[in-house]
DNA sequence: TTGGAATGTCAACAACACTGACATATGATG
DNA sequence: CATCATATGTCAGTGTTGTTGACATTCCAA
């Protein structure tokens, strides 16, 4: 795939979109898009003695109340001393309540707290606002193909992990 | 926009992909998508003394090259210092090199030498080999619909900047 | 000549990730 | 019951990447 053709023409059917260059501006854009996508709630963040973990956190307690710390380890992608921390500031600063499991008391059950869904609704609002405008130029048809190509891109076990949260919420 | 219905009806037009459900979901795609964006090029690049600010140098380097540190510095959004101490690195090891510019003197130009180039071949394979997969399931109109919307979630300094790269590689 | 811009460098620090090791409590199984 | 595995928490050390702040050098431009 050096050759720099590897979209050229196959079967009368254009395959542009498949190049090296199209690949490359597709790389591009995800650089430059996940820069605004964090942009906004990484400047609320920035403010407060928290940080784009515990936003992840805080977003996936939220998603899943209940989940267990094996679960948002696994959704988060971080090893437990990683998460550990940064659950440890959220539970003493009382945004985030651990429950022991009442069926296997080895496990933890995490909700957000009053406070918990203050703060997950002022950074989501934020980050929604951005995903709202974006969504809204781009017309529907556009935001059907960007979760299209986004689900692709993901890990078999990571698009598993997506879908399950997909479904759970409608 | 917390009511939740945010894309209810509107017009006679359905605006349904804008409910904010429709939007957690969007930001949940961008998370579980960037994570598998990177993952490729972070496995290699773990596996030597090299991190992903190297990968994004050595990727804008190639893109543009002869680009100046301040113009490096602006399209990878990060403070002079520490762009120095990866490109310190690289140009110790010979993947990159620093030219004084012949009009102004002050600037350096930057450009990958044949091992830099090899590295970045390397890691660009690795990352386009995704995308070309995730294109190719996903169709050209899906991609043309993930591009637009990428774009509309940039700042707009980043915009003027990608599609300053975008148009240039024509 | 003087001011400002571009670059480089040093130091200190913080966020966030990792590995490795170990402790505790509990569930599951023989 | 004894044993092993699982879930969690914690401590210590380390690495990458980012930040500020301060200061020096070089050089363009007024």
């Amino acid at each position: 795939m050096q050759d720099g053709r590897s979209g050229a023409m196959r079967g009368g059917e254009s395959l542009l979109f498949l190049t090296d260059e199209q690949l490359r501006q597709g790389i591009e854009a995800m650089f430059f898009a996940y820069r605004g996508f964090t942009a906004d709630p990484d400047r609320i963040l920035s403010e407060m003695a928290y940080g784009r973990a515990h936003h992840r956190a805080v977003h996936f307690i939220n998603r899943a109340p209940g989940t267990t710390v094996n679960n948002l380890l696994h959704m988060l992608g971080v090893t437990k001393q990683s998460l550990n921390r940064v659950l440890r500031t959220l539970i003493d600063d009382g945004l985030v309540e651990s429950r022991v499991g009442r069926i296997d008391k080895r496990e933890r059950h995490l909700f957000l707290t009053d406070a918990g869904r203050s703060l997950e609704q002022t950074l989501s609002d934020a980050q929604r606002a951005r995903m709202r405008a974006a969504f809204r130029d781009a017309g529907p048809e556009a935001v059907a193909g960007f979760r299209v190509v986004l689900e692709a891109m993901m890990d078999p076990e990571m698009r598993r992990t997506y879908a399950g949260l997909r479904d759970s919420g409608t």
